[in-house]
DNA sequence: AATGAATGAGGGTTCATTCAT
DNA sequence: AATGAATGAACCCTCATTCAT
């Protein structure tokens, strides 16, 4: 019977119902990127085409909405991790690759997003979590095989640098640091080739060490 | 005498208006540090041990605040620039210790306040801006001219990182990443040593790039 | 039918924002009068049955409400005036009624509101001022042509006493003039009356002069 | 010993006390005028030439300063209508130059302040009211005697109509109507003449009317 | 399912009043 | 006695969230 219903009506509305749903996660992350975390759902549902009440027949609330969005973005950088490890030769470049990515990605932007003190989020990304760490992991393990990769750092060092290199300055500023992004990358992408220039203070973080829950 | 009295009984009542600004810079300071820059006035008179309506007797509102507090790390941040170069021997040491005292001064969660827009902030900064521009060049210049920096780098590439590699994540989390930073900051060092282990993207950043009225 | 039921159950749930709206201009309005104009949103809202935070659903802030009600105020003294020129025969007994009208407008509690410093109302209520004006003039044309109202006397004075003359006592008194108004405004009506028995000092008000901005 | 005591440090502190009080009724009156009901205590402790907490020495709060604002105008105006009834030969022309005498006392700034809804200034200006009424009712008497004012009309009348025409517009406005006063003052005054134009509607308003307690 | 409208809770700010010197 | 400083209560306004259509 549902499915007549279905047929009568189309399954329309369950397809408008899902894309508004992507729509609703695209625009929060454009959002996020152009606004700050700050913005108001009332901005996203705009942007989104649809009504803010709509928001909240998709997520429970906006952490919820947040915790989407992370997950997204996740997907994208395990997406770009595993690419550039299947397709570059040169194992530095492929992290050079990753680097300058995760930057389109904006991922400094959501990163800030992995801070929510969030159980259920630290449960639902942990699969994710665990994906892109391994990504990361094979690209460096074998930059250090090849002896590109100074030995003492660890996926966790990588992570966390790019992230921080790559967050928009807080606040509405007409000051945006996006030229200069790439330079900065570069120069911590150099600090990391072997052999190494220094000692290291410190132990290496790993992506155990991103987890809000210990 | 009083002097003894106080040390034996504590400053007693002296509820002296000029201590309380500073409780609150400090205070707001702390604030900013630990819940970013969005902390309520609440929150930080609280911290102060003041009434909210307090603040405003020493502040004209919460911009006039943020602009103090920010005046407030400047003046630290050069002292800390020109004691590294007056003291160290080594050009590039001058330079790890300017990076790794920022660390200490919180630098990067007030950085972000800089991009508060607001015109009389950036009139009051100036100077100090320049003068801390100044005393980083100066450090930048004798270990180029040492032959230990890159000489493709300018003073505004190592502030921005430095700034953004030291900022706390948002939010109240509970992840920190102070035990990481002086990696972090220390492979960034590594790659600015020369030789230059790569051609950098883009044009160098100058602190008048920083300025958020253009 | 619909219509029916409406009229026995009354208009059931109807909740529609434009009634809304509606509400909150004739609680302002009412709330003017008698609080005076410093009246808080709250007040208002209580009056008008709902929210504080609805009434900037519909008004951009305390000002732009200020701004509709005064409209609200200037049209219904407009058609006050117009139907007096249209239906009376004696001219002055036309200004007479336009006088007493205005009473029951509380144009004395509104007009005050004439004078926030808001270019933008100003601007809206221009093309409101003028046709009142022109209104307000063809009465006493016509009344000073048959030789009823004294010469040197022009449409600006006549507002400005009508508007004094009826404004209430400020704060929450429990003292009202209601029943005086008709009084004073007989008496000034009887000074208007040609021949004029005195000279007037100073220039005629016109309308011109009740605008804030020169 | 008080006497001794007073005589070996002055009576300096006294004077300057009493100076000190009169200083801010003063300037409470300028304030009320220049910047409407709402000025700050400390705007008129500005203007006054003390600390804020002195006004607080003086008066218990602030309707206690207004109330004595009010006693002082009405000194003054008391002075007013006695002198305008002693000098004058023209009867009718004493009840000008006390209308027109009203607007440079203020009278429809702090007029108002009559209003404030505190019945211990009901009883401390018992006294004063009476004595005004006595002396405004003094001029129309004689004015009505000569067969130059309409016997229909009693001092609660004049008394509200010069208020209300005198008061000035609310808000920091930058439109006055000082330069109309005195010609709305004499349209009223024309309007009061004998002999009557018209019928009043409703009765003579007396002082009694203007008591807020009934 | 989708949405425009409504709202309570909370933030920044002001000010009459009190406190401490 | 006089005052600079401190403050709670209240105001305007915003926004995440809920309600009613």
């Amino acid at each position: 019977m549902s499915t007549t219903a279905e047929r009568r009506h189309g399954p329309r509305l369950r397809a408008d119902a899902s894309r508004n749903r992507e729509r609703i996660v695209a625009a929060a992350r454009e959002a996020f990127v152009e606004h700050g975390a700050d913005v108001t759902l009332d901005e996203i549902a705009r942007r989104a085409g649809v009504g803010n009440a709509t928001i909240y027949r998709h997520f429970a609330d906006r952490s919820e909405l947040i915790r989407q969005v992370t997950l997204e973005v996740m997907n994208r950088t395990i997406e770009l991790a595993e690419s550039a490890l299947a397709d570059e030769e040169d194992a530095f470049e492929a992290l050079r690759r990753f680097a300058y990515g995760a930057t389109e990605e904006r991922i400094g932007a959501l990163c800030p997003i992995l801070s929510e003190d969030c159980e259920a989020l630290a449960a639902q990304l942990a699969e994710k979590r665990a994906r892109l760490e391994r990504a990361l992991q094979g690209i460096m393990d074998r930059a250090r095989d090849s002896g590109l990769l100074r030995p003492d750092v660890a996926s966790g060092d990588v992570m966390i640098a790019i992230a921080q290199l790559t967050r928009p300055l807080p606040g509405t500023t007409r000051v945006s640091l996006d030229r200069f992004v790439h330079r900065h990358l570069q120069l911590f992408l150099d600090g990391l080739r072997a052999p190494a220039r220094s000692a290291l203070p410190g132990a290496a973080a790993t992506f155990e060490d991103l987890r809000n829950d210990h």
